[in-house]
Parts: structure tokens; C-alpha cells; sequence
DNA sequence: TCAATCACG
DNA sequence: ACGTACGTGATTGAT
């Protein structure tokens, strides 16, 4: 096997990873998105490539020969952004932190020295890669030497791959053609002019033709007399001035040592340090040695515990502490055992077996978890599937408090935790011991990997309540943890529990019903279209409207063209066939979505049994997935007749309980805007109200479109105004959106103010807060990119009322569900969707259950002006609306 | 696995 | 001037 060397664009990598990703900084402030990303396009070029060599070659700030054939070519390169030039040096710190050697040298470029080594080693018969993100490199690949284009994707980095074949293939040139066609064809980003009159088309096909320029030129008689051909022989010479400009230049004066590229100890302790130093957490585990990587120090302390004695003293242990964590280990309907830390050195693994059985285990953590020690644990709603016990104080989930801690995080699990706490970074993942394995197979195939992960859980609950708890109190969200968060997985997981009946029969006769008018649908628009084809199909669809048809397309979307419904909604008056699309996709979604999806989950007590989110959203809502029951249609009557299904079980009633426009109450209180207060007051229609006021209209003339308007606006309010939001909502101009905009802040000055408020607070803590004092971090403030430093803004104003109507949303549901069971009833709150709460109540029990949810839905909090709750029974959630 | 679409508050 | 409403989840087709 032939040694490899990797050759690595330093200034053309950090610029992809700097745009790629999105704004970074420590806590220091420094920028270090640039530096983070190169760094993971380097780390997975290695891994796959495990070269002998590597090196990085910069740019240099000074004139090359390029500047001196040629003035203007001093222009070209834009000035770098300053975030991204202070990422330059810290860059080339990490990299000889690291012991890569970096090369460099006036009067070259960075693709002239990455030319030169390459044909250098190559010579040596040395495999070579070049990862750069510029197409231009594409000029040196050979049959041994590979151009590598990162491309920096949502999901993570892909890499294009070019020897001189793919090259080729795609381009239709060979390399050294690529030069021809793109100094024929110009590159105005890279100020390199062109021939006018030649675009790609015709540049590739002249030099897959003739081979080059020159040759081309030499047989400009043979080609068809047009405006092409006059304008190449008027700029021929500048053909091959371009030509030179953007040949690499592979015979640079360098000195390049081989040696010195090797590929050495590359994970120094200095590399860590500085990684530390960027807070790049996740990857401190890589600059740790190896050893350290294998085993982590806690592992020392993790033991199996066998036989029923000695799990019968650790129970005890854990009742007598002050403080443990203790897991209970499930997945799906199964209990595999339980894992326990009663202090950092003795955590302790059992599993489920003939002595320790799952009746064992639940009866075990049910006593510790009532019991007096305090006990973390990560995900207490799913043990809670399994326990029944009554909601307690002193129990600690640490995914919630690490969740309020920072709501921007996909993931809570214990490696997580670990890293981002500074409790053990090289903590190996669930992932990265056990894969995708369930814990049936895991436990089969991987015991001891499963050991570990079972204990490294208990280990990390263990450590992490302290640390945690210090931090919820620094930022003030004890009270939010304990009083509203806490007490909401026992809410949750009884609402889980419960479910909610639907009739099976009814949901597949809707089913049909659909299929029905689907299939007459398809026939008439195949009819229409003249053709059969896919017509959930975006991108066929879009052909057929826009190619075949010839309809005007309104927006294109990075595929080709929307065929979103508000573009298709302003062809449907004219075109029949449009319309019949959006009932189709409209009907479709219902069958597929709602009839079809709803079927599938129905459990076997005939009940749907969603499960709630607490970590997931960033304004502190919650979710609901497998099925989403949060998003059941009401807007349009087909849709909304799903809700028939939804029905409570026999003997009783729904009570359907929403609250009153409650954002904008949360945004009257928080403002503290007297006039919109006293509008609130005035207990009369908000939006005619705000219509009234800001038209200056009486009250009983406001017409139709005002309130209309009003409304809009108020919704815009609370998203965080924009006049082209608005304008798109109410398909008025944008100008005529910012004069209501103005007008709206002239009626309630408060709320302007309060707005203004709210970014401003956001810019100097970093992070946008509710009233409980829940906060979402906002990164986006900070940068310089206008489009993300707009969505901060936006964030910042939103977030605290949504977050705030969130909060009061809980409050509510955990009084109600409280309330219900120390009142003794049989109702039981099912569903919550955002400010809506519904409760499944015996007949008998429906007129008490009914006050009590208004009761302590309206009095969940006091504000300065009333919480509104709108209350309706019905016998299916249709009828409860 | 992603992008587009559309259901809800 | 820049380019957009805030927050979610499920399904589909295309890659």
C-alpha cells in the first residue's frame, strides 16, 4: 500500500465551515464557528482517510504573481469578515497545537503551494487528497491525486470526490480542460473575466471539442459565424490572460519537507487545553489519550449487584441516604432492571432475573421514590409508566433541569449531561456502546456494554443533581423546576396513561368516505393534466403546472417550484385543475395523516395513548408525538369532523376548556400598555377593539376587514412584528403593512416599549425569559449575518410571551389534575393543546369538574387583566369545541 | 436522511 | 439594503 498524504485549503475550509455554521462564540466571545467546523471536516477526512501526511496551506496577505500580471486582480478577493479574520490565527494556533504542519509564503497562493506538493509527492508515488471547498483544484486531480469537496449539510459533512475521471464525468473536460473552460467562460466571484457571449455550455463544449483555447482559436473559421464567434476573436487575448490567472501554478518556489508532515501526536495536551479554552465540548473527548478514551475513570467505581441479599442492602442504603440516584431501567413494556449510585465511588447495576423480578423492582423504587432521600434520575415519566405513586418533592429528573438550563439542545441523556457539566467528558454515549440495539437485544449481545451504560446513567444522575441544582438556583428557575416542571411529569404521565377513546369504526368509515372522493379527485385531474402522475409529488407536480401547462409560477423553492398552497391558492380562481389539487392534497393529508395515522396507534383498550414532550420546544411548550394529538384539524369542516371520533368513555362527557386569547393577555400584563389593559377591561371583542382604536373608528363601525386586520396584527405582535410578515398574512403591501404597524405602536406605546424592552434585555443576558423565569438562549443576537441577528430579534420578543402563556398553561394543568384527585372525582384530565385543556368527566360529575377546571385555569395566576376561559361539554370532541 | 408540504396553537 | 412572521410533528417523494 502506497503512503497518503492529505493537503488541506486552510483559508478555503475555514470559509465553508465559517458560512456553514451557524454563529459560535465561547462565553468569552470569541468567534469559533470557523475554527469548529474545519475542525470537523478535518477530524472526518482522517477518519476516513488515516493518512501518513497531512498539511494545511494558508493564504498570505501580500501580492502574488497574479497581482502583477494583472492590477485589477487586487480587487477580487472581498475583505474577510472580522468575525472569521479572528479565527484565522486561532485557527493556526489549533492546528500546531495539534503538530500539523501549515505552509505558507508570499507571493502564492494557498492553491499554488497545495499544486506544487501535490505533484511533488505524487512523483514520489504518493497517494494524494486535496480538501478544499474551491472548484478550481479540480485542475490538479489525476489518477492519484483526489480533489475533496466538503459540503457542510444540516446532518453533517458530506464530501464530493473527484480523481481526474469524476472530474470528467461531470464536467465533460479533463482537468487541465477545466482550466480552458473557465477562463473562456469568466468567474465574476473570482473577478476573472470571461469572453461575453460564452457561458458554460459553450466553453465546455468548444474545449471538449478543441482541447484548449489556443486550439479553439485556431479553428475559429470552422465554427458558425455568430455574435459567439466574433466576440472570441475579439477576446481572445483575454482568454488567455484569464487562462493564466487561473492556471495553478504547481512549480512554486517552496521548500516542502515530507517528513515534517508526518502525522504525529496528534491529540496533545495542548490541543485539549485549547479546545477546553474554545469550549468545544464535544470534542474534548478526541484530544484525550487513548486510554483515557477506553475506560472512563468512574468506570472504577461501577459493580453488578447479584441475589436478592445484597440488593435488598442497597435498597436500604439508598432509603438511608441523603441523596442517590436510582434508574429504572425500561424500554417498551419491559422492565430490564435498575441501576443505583449511592455515592461517586459505589454505583451499582442489577438486572431483572428469577430472584429480581420486574415485580421486585417496581415495588423497590416505588418505596425509594417516596421515601425521604433525595433521587435523580434521568426520564421519570417513563418509570413512571410503570409506578403508581403520588407526585413527590424531593425527586430530581435531571433531562428537566438540564432542559431548563438550556432549552436549545437536542438531547438529554446522560452524555450529554456529563459533557456540557463538566462531570465525566469521556463518558462513553448510549449510542456509542449499544448502537441502535433495544435494551432486549443490547442486554443478549453487549452485557457489559450495557453494564456500563446502566451505571454511567446512575453515575451521571448522581453527580449531576448538585451541580444542577446550583445552576437552576444561579438562574433562578428552582421555583420553575420544582413547582411547576417536577410536578408536571406526574400530570403528564397520568394524562399518558389514560388516553383517549376513539371509535375504530367510525375512524376507518371516515377513512373510506376519503378514499372515495381521493380517487374521483386523481381521475379529474389526471383528466386535466392530460396525464397520469405522482401528484404528491412537489417536483412532478411543478412540471406539469408550470412546464406542460405553462401556469406562472409564483415562488421557487431550492428544488425547482413551490407548489405550496398560497402559491396554488391564486391560480385555483383561474385554473379548475388547481383547485382540484388542493382538494386533493387537502383530502390526502386527512386520510394519510389523520384516518390512516390515527388507525395504527390505536392501543389494544381501544384507547390512544399520545406521548407529551417536556425538553423539546424552546419556549417551554410542550409536544406530543406517536400520535401528534396537538394538531387534530378543526380549521376546515372536513377535517374538523375527525373530532366525531374522539369520544369519551361510556357514562361520561367531555369538558373542552380553552383559554381566551391568552398570548395577548400575557402581552397586555407583561407590557403593562394601559390602554390595551384597559381593552381587556372592557371585556368586549380584543380585535374589534384594537380595530377600533387603531382605525379610530367607534366600536360598532368597525367593519369586517378592519377587525380582520386587527387581528393580523395582533397575531404579528406576538411573533415579533415584521411588515413583510404582516404583508404576506394579509396580502397587502409592505408598505401599507408598516403604516399599520406604526399605528398599532401609537395606539399602545407600552407595547412598543416593551418590545423594545425585550431585545434589548436578550442582547445583554444572552437569553430571552418568561415571567417564571424560564429563558431560552438567543445566539442569533450576536450575529453578524442580518437574516439570523433579525431572527434573535424576532425570538426575543416572542419568547417571553409564548413562554409565559406556557408556564401559566402548566400551572393550570397540574392545580387541575391535583385538584381533581384530592377532590376525590373520577374526571381526568386527557389532552392539553397549548391552551386548551380537556378532561374525560362522568356525566354525574361533569357540572363540578367543569367549574373546577375554570376555577383553576382562571385563578392558575393573576395578572392585570382576567385569564378568559371558554368552556363547552359535548359527547365527541367535535361537539366539546 | 432531507426537503416540501400541511395539520395545529 | 439585507429577507421574514413564532412554536411544533407526520407524511411523502427523492436522494
Amino acid at each position: 500500500m502506497s503512503e497518503k498524504l492529505v493537503l488541506i485549503d486552510g483559508h478555503s475550509i475555514l470559509n465553508r465551515a465559517f458560512f456553514g455554521i451557524p454563529d459560535l462564540s465561547n462565553s468569552q466571545g470569541v468567534h469559533t464557528n470557523a475554527v469548529y467546523g474545519f475542525l470537523n471536516i478535518l477530524f472526518k477526512i482522517l477518519d476516513e482517510e488515516k493518512p501518513e501526511y497531512l498539511t494545511v496551506a494558508f493564504d498570505v496577505n501580500a501580492p502574488t504573481f497574479r497581482h502583477k500580471m494583472y492590477e485589477q486582480y487586487k480587487g477580487t478577493r472581498k475583505p474577510m469578515a472580522p468575525e472569521l479574520r479572528e479565527q484565522v490565527p486561532l485557527m493556526k494556533e489549533m492546528l500546531h497545537a495539534m503538530g500539523v504542519l501549515t505552509v505558507e509564503k508570499a507571493g502564492y497562493e494557498a492553491d499554488d503551494l497545495l499544486g506544487t506538493i501535490a505533484k511533488r509527492a505524487e512523483a514520489q508515488g504518493i497517494e494524494v487528497s486535496i480538501v478544499s471547498g474551491d472548484r478550481d483544484l479540480l485542475q490538479l486531480a489525476t489518477g492519484h491525486i483526489k480533489i475533496r469537496i466538503p459540503k457542510t449539510k444540516k446532518s453533517g459533512t458530506e464530501v464530493e470526490d473527484y480523481f481526474a475521471k469524476q472530474v470528467a464525468e461531470k464536467y465533460h473536460v479533463s482537468p487541465t480542460e477545466f482550466i480552458d473552460v473557465k477562463a473562456l467562460m469568466g468567474d465574476s466571484s473570482d473577478n476573472v473575466p470571461g469572453v461575453p457571449g460564452i457561458g458554460e455550455k459553450t466553453a465546455t463544449k468548444l474545449i471538449s471539442q478543441y482541447g484548449s483555447i489556443e486550439n479553439a482559436y485556431a479553428h475559429i473559421d470552422e465554427m458558425p459565424k455568430t455574435k459567439m464567434r466574433e466576440s472570441f476573436r475579439d477576446n481572445y487575448e483575454q482568454a488567455q490572460f484569464s487562462k493564466k490567472l487561473v492556471t495553478i501554478d504547481i512549480q512554486a518556489q517552496i521548500e516542502f519537507d515530507l517528513t515534517a508532515a508526518k502525522l504525529g501526536g496528534f491529540y496533545t495536551p495542548e490541543a485539549y487545553e485549547l479546545c477546553r479554552r474554545l469550549e468545544f465540548k464535544n470534542m474534548l473527548s478526541r484530544f484525550q489519550s487513548q486510554e483515557k478514551t477506553q475506560k472512563s475513570p468512574a468506570a472504577d467505581a461501577f459493580k453488578q449487584i447479584k441475589g436478592l441479599k445484597a440488593a435488598e442492602e442497597l435498597f436500604e442504603k439508598i432509603n438511608q441516604a441523603k441523596a442517590a440516584s436510582l434508574q429504572l431501567l425500561v424500554d417498551g413494556d419491559t422492565v430490564y432492571g435498575a441501576a443505583a449510585a449511592v455515592s461517586e465511588k459505589e454505583v451499582y447495576f442489577l438486572k431483572t432475573d428469577v430472584e429480581l423480578t420486574r415485580e421486585y423492582f417496581i415495588q423497590k423504587v416505588s418505596q425509594a421514590y417516596t421515601g425521604k432521600a433525595k433521587i435523580a434520575m434521568f426520564g421519570l415519566k417513563q418509570a413512571l409508566r410503570f409506578l403508581d405513586i403520588p407526585a413527590q418533592r424531593q425527586l430530581f429528573d435531571v433531562e428537566i433541569a438540564a432542559y431548563l438550563l438550556n432549552p436549545l439542545k437536542n438531547a438529554y441523556g446522560y452524555s450529554d449531561v456529563a459533557k456540557d457539566y463538566y462531570i465525566e467528558e469521556t463518558l462513553p454515549s448510549r449510542e456509542e456502546l449499544l448502537g441502535k440495539l433495544s435494551f432486549a437485544d443490547a442486554l443478549a449481545q453487549k452485557p457489559e456494554e450495557f453494564f456500563q451504560m446502566a451505571c454511567s446513567q446512575a453515575y451521571t444522575a448522581y453527580l449531576a443533581m448538585d451541580v444542577l441544582t446550583k445552576k437552576l438556583q444561579e438562574a433562578g428557575m428552582e421555583e420553575l423546576f420544582e413547582t411547576i416542571e417536577m410536578p408536571l411529569v406526574y400530570t403528564l404521565s397520568d394524562m399518558e396513561k389514560e388516553g383517549i377513546l376513539v371509535q375504530a369504526e367510525q375512524l376507518s368509515a371516515y377513512g373510506e368516505k376519503l378514499s372515495e372522493r381521493i380517487m374521483q379527485l386523481e381521475g379529474q385531474i389526471y383528466e386535466g393534466a392530460g396525464e397520469k402522475f405522482n401528484i404528491n409529488s412537489p417536483k412532478q407536480l411543478g412540471v406539469i403546472l408550470f412546464d406542460k401547462l405553462k401556469m406562472p409560477y409564483g415562488k421557487k423553492t431550492k428544488t425547482g417550484y413551490s407548489t405550496a398552497a398560497d402559491v396554488l391558492d391564486k391560480l385555483a380562481p383561474e385554473y379548475p385543475l388547481v383547485a382540484k389539487i388542493l382538494e386533493y392534497r387537502q383530502v390526502a393529508k386527512l386520510k394519510s395523516t389523520y384516518a390512516d395515522g390515527l388507525a395504527a396507534v390505536i392501543a389494544k383498550d381501544g384507547r390512544i395513548h399520545t406521548t407529551f414532550h417536556q425538553t423539546i420546544t424552546a419556549t417551554g411548550r410542550l409536544s406530543s408525538t406517536e400520535p401528534n394529538l396537538q394538531n387534530i384539524p378543526i380549521r376546515m369542516e372536513l377535517g374538523r369532523l375527525i373530532r366525531k371520533v374522539f369520544v369519551p368513555k361510556e357514562g361520561c362527557v367531555f369538558i373542552d376548556a380553552d383559554y381566551s386569547q391568552i398570548e395577548l393577555r400575557v402581552l397586555a400584563h407583561m407590557s403593562g400598555d394601559e390602554n390595551l389593559i384597559q381593552a381587556y377591561k372592557g371585556a368586549q371583542d380584543i380585535h374589534r377593539t384594537t380595530a377600533s382604536q387603531v382605525f379610530h373608528v367607534p366600536f360598532e363601525e368597525v367593519t369586517a376587514l378592519q377587525r380582520r386586520n386587527a387581528k393580523a396584527v395582533n397575531f404579528g405582535i406576538v411573533y415579533g412584528i415584521s411588515s413583510f410578515g404582516l404583508s404576506q398574512d394579509l396580502s397587502i403591501t409592505k408598505k401599507e403593512a408598516q403604516e399599520y404597524i406604526e399605528q398599532y405602536f401609537l395606539t399602545y406605546p407600552g407595547i412598543k416599549a416593551f418590545l423594545d424592552k425585550m431585545v434589548q434585555s436578550a442582547k445583554e443576558t444572552g437569553v430571552a425569559a418568561s415571567l417564571y423565569g424560564r429563558v431560552r438562549p438567543v445566539p442569533e443576537l450576536k450575529s453578524s449575518n442580518f437574516k439570523q441577528r433579525s431572527f434573535g430579534e424576532r425570538v426575543a420578543m416572542n419568547m417571553p410571551i409564548q413562554g409565559t402563556a406556557a408556564d401559566i398553561i402548566k400551572i393550570a394543568m397540574n392545580r387541575v389534575h391535583d385538584r381533581l384527585l384530592s377532590e376525590g372525582m373520577k374526571s381526568k384530565l386527557i389532552l392539553q393543546v397549548h391552551d386548551e385543556l380537556l378532561v374525560e368527566a362522568p356525566k354525574e360529575e361533569a357540572e363540578r369538574a367543569s367549574r373546577i377546571v375554570r376555577e383553576e385555569m382562571e385563578r392558575a395566576v393573576e395578572l392585570s387583566v382576567a385569564l378568559e376561559v371558554d368552556l363547552h361539554t359535548g359527547s365527541d370532541w367535535y361537539e366539546a369545541k
